[in-house]
RNA sequence: GCAGCUGUAGCUCAGUUGGUUAGAGCGCCUGACUGUGGAUCAGGAGGUCGGUGGUUCGAGUCCACCCAGCUGUACCA
C-alpha cells in the first residue's frame, strides 16, 4: 500500500454523481411509496428490467470514433456486442413488452422506478445518474390512455404534497406542430433537420421568451456570453406562421418585453380571437381547440393532432380534471424524434428562492407522451403505446427547497457506553436487552478511555439517550445494581443557559435518571416518549 | 462542444505596485476542570498556494499551455 503523502489516492467522486445519505435515501422511499400507491390505484403493476441493455435496443447509434459515449455510457461485451447503461426506463420497457410480447396482455400497465444514466454535462439539479418512476400503457391506441396517465400524473403530484395550483400537466400533440411544419413547406425527409432545429426552438420559449424563439427561428441568436446559435432560416411569414401556432395572441405583435412568455402560457387557457366564452373549463378548452381549427385546414396531421387534443382534453374534464390540473399547452415539445402524438409534460410553478436567495425554477419534474414507433421496431406490426416518467431526483430536491419533504436526520440509537472495560460483557448484555425490546441500541465501540468522548460520540450519533453504569451505580447501597439513563436531548435543553463548569454539571444531572438495573427498559422508552421517539 | 469567470489548510476566505520562515476564523486532534456533550483555558496537527513550463536576483502574485470547478450556451432519448 501507498502509505506516503505523493501517492496517495484521491478520493473523489466523478462530477454529476452524488453519494446520498439516510436522510436522502428515506425521503425518496417516502417518495417512491406515495407515487406507487398512485400508480397501483390505477391498476398498474410493477416489472423490472436490468440497467444495461444492449444499444441498439435503445435506439441509439454505436458510439462512433470521433465521439465515442455521446450522451450515453457504453462499452463493449466479451461478444465485441455493444452494451449500454439505460437512459430512460421506457426504452427497456418497450424492448421487454416485445421480447415478451406472446405472455403478455395487452393493453399492459406497469410501472416501474429506477436509476438511469446520462453521460451529459451535469448542472444544478442535473446528474449523470438519476432516478425515473415510470408508468406505461402498451397496446392501446386510444386517447383514453393518454387521457389517464395526465390524470394519474396530476394525482401523483397532490399524493407528493404538492398543491393544486402548484403543478400544471400540459399537454400538447405532435401532430399539430408537425401539420404546420408541412404547411410552411418544411414536410418530407429532406427537411428533417429544419423541422429539428424548429421543434427545438420551440422548446426554449420558456427561457428565451417569444423574441428568443424568433431569432431562432429565423437567422439565429447570440446569447449574452456572445456564443451564437445557428437559426432554422425561416422567412417572415413562416415565423408569424409558427408563432401564431403556439402563442397566438403574440404572433402580429412584436413581443419584446421579458412578460411575453407569459402571455403565450395564458395563450394555452383562455380563447382568443374575441370569440364567445362560454361559461366553466370545458367549453374553455374545447372552445380554444375548435378555435384553433379554421387554421391549416387542409392539413391532416394538424386537424387529426387537435382532433385528438380534444378527446383527450373531454376526458380529463369528464372525470372532473379541470385546468387547474391538466391543460392544453401548445408550446410543448419534448422527444424530438421519439413521441408520435400526444405529449405530456409536468411543471412545477412554485416560486422559491435557493440558499442564496435567487430565485429558482424548477420547470419540468416529469413527461412522457405517446411513442407508437418504439415497440413496433422490435415487431412487424403497429403496437400503439403511451407513458409518462417523473424525475424523482429533480422533484425530490424541488420538494427539499419548499421544505416539504422532512430533510432532519432520524434520531440514533441509544448508546450504551463502557464505563469499564473489563465488563463489556455486561454493557454488551445491556444493548441486547434492549434490542429485544425493540429499542434501536449499540455498544460504544471506541476506545473507552473516558466518558465525555462517548457523550460526544452518542451527541453526533443523535442518540436520545446514553446508558452508564460505572462502579457507583454497580455498587448502588440499595444492594441491586443501578444504572443511568441520561437524556441527552433534554440534557442540551438544560445546558444552554450555563456558562461554568459547576452548573452545568449539575445541570447534567437532572437529565438523567437513576434506576435499577432491571428497570432499564422502562427508563429507556420513557425518554423516548418524552421526545416521540417511536 | 463553445464562451466567460474562478482555483491559497478539511471548510470559508485574507495575502498590498512581485520581496524573508504563506496567515485568520471555523472545524479537527491532545490535555486541564474528581465520572458527563456545552462554555472556558493550554497545546498540536494540517498547505511543494490546481499542474507544467517561462520571465525575473527573487513568483501565491506576471506570461503561456494544460487540468479542474462554477455560470451561461449547445445537445438532451
Amino acid at each position: 500500500m501507498a502509505t506516503d503523502k505523493k501517492s496517495k489516492l484521491k478520493a473523489r467522486l466523478p462530477r454529476g454523481l452524488v453519494d446520498r445519505g439516510p436522510g436522502e435515501i428515506a425521503a425518496t422511499q417516502a417518495m417512491i411509496d406515495k407515487i406507487r400507491a398512485v400508480y397501483e390505484l390505477y391498476g398498474f403493476e410493477p416489472v423490472e428490467t436490468p440497467a444495461i441493455e444492449y444499444t441498439d435496443a435503445l435506439g441509439k447509434f454505436l458510439p462512433d470514433q470521433d465521439r465515442p459515449n455521446e450522451g450515453v455510457f457504453s462499452f463493449q461485451d466479451d461478444d465485441e456486442q455493444w452494451l449500454s447503461l439505460r437512459y430512460d426506463l421506457t426504452a427497456p420497457l418497450a424492448r421487454h413488452v416485445a421480447e415478451n410480447f406472446q405472455n403478455i396482455a395487452l393493453p399492459y400497465r406497469s410501472y416501474r422506478f429506477g436509476f438511469v444514466f446520462r453521460n451529459e454535462k451535469p448542472g444544478p439539479g442535473r446528474f449523470r445518474q438519476f432516478m425515473q418512476f415510470d408508468a406505461d400503457t402498451v397496446g392501446s391506441a386510444s386517447p383514453a390512455a393518454d387521457a389517464e396517465i395526465c390524470m394519474m400524473a396530476a394525482d401523483t403530484m397532490e399524493a407528493l404534497g404538492i398543491p393544486r395550483g402548484s403543478y400544471v400537466v400540459k399537454v400538447n400533440n405532435r401532430k399539430v406542430l408537425d401539420g404546420v411544419l408541412e404547411a410552411i413547406g418544411l414536410g418530407g425527409a429532406e427537411n428533417a433537420g429544419r423541422r429539428l432545429t424548429v421543434l427545438r426552438a420551440i422548446d426554449k420559449l420558456d427561457r428565451l421568451c417569444i423574441e428568443g424563439v424568433r431569432l431562432l427561428l429565423g437567422e439565429g441568436r447570440k446569447d449574452e456570453s456572445g456564443d451564437f446559435t445557428k437559426g432554422a432560416g425561416l422567412g417572415a411569414d413562416d415565423i408569424d406562421a409558427v408563432i401564431n401556432s403556439i402563442a397566438p395572441t403574440a404572433a402580429s405583435s412584436a413581443a419584446t418585453s421579458p412578460t411575453s412568455s407569459l402571455k403565450a402560457e395564458s395563450a394555452s387557457f383562455s380563447v382568443s380571437g374575441g370569440e364567445a366564452i362560454l361559461r366553466g373549463p370545458e367549453a374553455d378548452i374545447l372552445g380554444y381547440i375548435s378555435n384553433r381549427r379554421q387554421y391549416f385546414p387542409d392539413s391532416k396531421a394538424y386537424q387529426t393532432g387537435l382532433e385528438e387534443l380534444a378527446q383527450i382534453a373531454a376526458l380529463c374534464v369528464s372525470s372532473g380534471y379541470d385546468q387547474d390540473r391538466i391543460r392544453v399547452d401548445p408550446t410543448v415539445v419534448r422527444g424530438l424524434e421519439y413521441y408520435t402524438g400526444p405529449v405530456f409534460e409536468v411543471e412545477l410553478l412554485l416560486d422559491t428562492k435557493d440558499e442564496k436567495g435567487r430565485p429558482v425554477r424548477f420547470g419540468s419534474v416529469g413527461g412522457g407522451g405517446r411513442y407508437d414507433g418504439l415497440v413496433s421496431r422490435f415487431r412487424g406490426e403497429p403496437v400503439p403505446a403511451t407513458g409518462f416518467s417523473i424525475g424523482v431526483s429533480r422533484l425530490q430536491a424541488a420538494l427539499a427547497l419548499i421544505g416539504e419533504i422532512d430533510t432532519t436526520p432520524a434520531p440514533g440509537p441509544v448508546v450504551v457506553t463502557v464505563f469499564d472495560k473489563a465488563r463489556l460483557a455486561d454493557y454488551q448484555a445491556m444493548a441486547a436487552t434492549l434490542r429485544k425490546a425493540g429499542i434501536r441500541a449499540e455498544l460504544y465501540l471506541g476506545n473507552p478511555k473516558n466518558m465525555g468522548n462517548q457523550l460526544k460520540y452518542a451527541d453526533r450519533r443523535r442518540s436520545p439517550c446514553v446508558v452508564i453504569q460505572g462502579s457507583n451505580e454497580k455498587d448502588h447501597a440499595s444492594g441491586t445494581p443501578h444504572v443511568i439513563v441520561k437524556d441527552l436531548l433534554l440534557g442540551a435543553e438544560l445546558a444552554k443557559l450555563d456558562k461554568d463548569r459547576e452548573d452545568y454539571l449539575a445541570r447534567q444531572e437532572e437529565a438523567q435518571a437513576l434506576v435499577p438495573e432491571a428497570d432499564l427498559v422502562a427508563a429507556v422508552r420513557k425518554v423516548l416518549q418524552r421526545h416521540g421517539i417511536g
